[in-house]
RNA sequence: GCCGCCAUAGCUCAGUUGGUUAGAGCACCAGAUUGUGGAUCUGGGGGUCCCCCGUUCGAGCCGGGGUGGCGGUACCA
């Protein structure tokens, strides 16, 4: 309101510049460094057979299963607005509602099980916070159209493959594994089943998510009366019983200490049909994994993984680095879950009469590049980047001379600019510098006298000026500076650039 | 959503009990150098002191309300 008033006024009609909060710009350097990193992930679901697809970043909300509130914009958690025909429009906020809708739309021509992946932003309407924003990259993997633990533990070991492929080395990650139906007989256990206990399992499930980050007696609180945190707020707990509370920590706690859990799974679920069930594929999963050569220190049982809370119907993923890191005030932390998945046997069915069953996995892109930045992974690392040689301009009468050199340097795929900007020769260099370039062209009247040009290292030159004291021998030197014909104008560069070390800083 | 902290130049921050024209370092631009990156020196641009209302002769400073940012927590399909 101050803001449109303010804009009225002639004298103060700037506009602040700035990305929308929780929205983040990326440069050359990161984009190259991510780039490579899709590449490898893309290669490896490459080799298990999946096959490229993209959908686009908007879908009708009702597409997404977002429940559309009655004249509210449905803005809770996704971006929505209308299209001119009134339908309801929404910024995806995964890439699983994508595929299932493009699945259900083509299903006649796709050979089933259709194995795909696909990589993209997505965008969530949240409060950001360090390291989430409210776009983000997911690389996502799927099988539609198998329902057999085959397909799930495929998934699990592609997940694997990827991450030691990037870097993350083997015992730094894990893919834990737990099911859904499983969990629902716990429930059932402690007599949490039925419609009128559906919050109250969904306190549960949540406080079991937070077992990693507030510990077994921070879930116990959230289990029982409820919780107090830190900055003074209360979250109300599950008001079980204390038995009930011990069946679920024992249970819960059950995959941390190794892989020997599946015994007491088997037990405790006797009483749950659904529970039991669960159980047998999440066995059937781990002897695949096994088969496979994948141990315990790849995949693994965990019973404490919830995940995904609304569209799971069965096995559920997590890949978590077990590595500890320090954050800024230098305490350990470990830095945790890089993507996750699961089985979703009833969202492509939203679409269509019969049911498909399906199941993938989500990779957080920027979350796992932040990791293998950690871990000094050499696919993200920076590498210094070389800017194009430039091209000084000299005398503004022979821009087209200047022009031509870029050309045939270009012709030689040698990758190069003229100097497009109005500045004097200090600040052309000062640009060339700015840019990494390698090395500059120049030539002004009395190079062009002599059909000459003056090629400049500028990495060598940069080195040599760290000798010089003074400004006096700074301009006498020249450092790093040589001439050549101008009809050698590109074999010489070519020859320069061939010659520069391979490690230089840029 | 809830709790807490914060807001002065592009960045990091000073700014006295409320007092004249709001400063520094870094960064940026230019000159010293007809045509050479660095260093040095000199100069320059850049501010609605987050916004509004109030108290006051007078507000960057005090009070109230807002907005934005950060941290925690909740939610996260």
């Amino acid at each position: 309101m101050s803001k449109s008033e303010s804009t009225s006024n002639e004298t103060n009609s700037r506009v602040e510049a700035r990305a929308p909060r929780g929205l983040a710009d990326r440069e050359a350097g990161e984009l190259a460094a991510t780039n490579r990193m899709l590449d490898v992930i893309r290669s490896v679901y490459e080799l298990y057979g999946f096959e490229a697809l993209e959908t686009p970043a908007i879908e009708y909300t009702d597409a997404l299963g977002k429940f559309l509130p009655d004249q509210d914009r449905p803005n809770e958690g996704v971006f929505s607005f209308q299209d001119d025909d009134e339908q309801w429009l929404s910024l995806r906020y995964d890439l699983t509602a994508p595929l299932a809708r493009f699945v259900a739309q083509n299903f006649d021509r796709l050979p089933k099980p259709y194995r795909s992946f696909r990589c993209g932003p997505v965008f969530r309407n949240e409060k950001p916070g360090p390291g989430r924003f409210r776009q983000f990259m997911q690389f996502d993997a799927d099988t539609v159209g198998s329902a057999s633990p085959a397909a799930d533990a495929e998934i699990c070991m592609m997940a694997a493959d990827a991450l030691e492929k990037l870097g993350i080395a083997r015992g730094d990650y894990v893919i834990k594994v737990n099911s859904r139906k499983v969990l629902d007989g716990v429930m059932q256990a402690i007599g949490l089943s039925g419609e009128d206990n559906a919050g109250r399992r969904l306190i549960v499930l949540r406080a079991i998510d937070k077992l990693d980050r507030l510990g077994p007696d921070g879930v116990r609180q959230l289990l029982g009366d409820g919780r107090k945190d830190e900055s003074g707020d209360f979250t109300r707990g599950a008001g079980l019983s204390l038995q009930a509370i011990d069946t679920i920590l024992s249970f819960s706690l059950g995959g941390q200490g190794g892989g020997a859990a599946t015994v007491d799974l088997f037990g405790l679920l006797e009483k749950s049909e659904i529970g039991a069930q669960g159980a047998e594929e999440l066995t059937l999963i781990e002897n695949l994994a096994r088969d496979a050569g994948y141990g315990p220190d790849r995949i693994r049982i965990d019973p404490s993984v919830v995940r995904g809370l609304e569209y799971y119907t069965g096995p559920v993923f997590e890949a978590d680095l077990t590595f500890e890191t320090r954050d800024e005030k230098g305490h350990p932390v470990r830095f945790g879950s890089v993507g996750g998945g699961g089985r979703y046997d009833g969202l492509v069915g939203r679409f269509r009469s019969e049911n498909t069953p399906a199941t993938g996995f989500s990779i957080g892109v920027s979350r796992l590049f932040a990791a293998l930045k950690l871990v000094d992974s050499p696919i993200v690392t920076a590498r210094p980047h070389v800017g194009p040689v430039v091209v000084l301009v000299l005398d503004r009468e022979r821009l087209a001379d200047y022009q031509r050199m870029v050309a045939q340097l270009r012709a030689a795929g040698v990758a190069a600019e003229l100097y497009l900007g109005a500045a004097g020769m200090k600040a052309q260099m000062k640009y060339a510098d700015r840019r990494n370039s390698p090395l500059v062209v120049i030539q002004g009247s009395d190079e062009k006298a002599r059909g000459e040009i003056q090629i400049k290292d500028l990495v060598a030159g940069a080195k040599a000026a760290g000798e010089i004291a003074t400004n006096e021998e700074w301009k006498a030197a020249r450092p790093a500076q040589v001439s050549a014909p101008e009809s050698e104008l590109v074999e010489r560069v070519m020859a320069a650039l061939a010659d520069r070390p391979a490690e230089r800083r840029s």
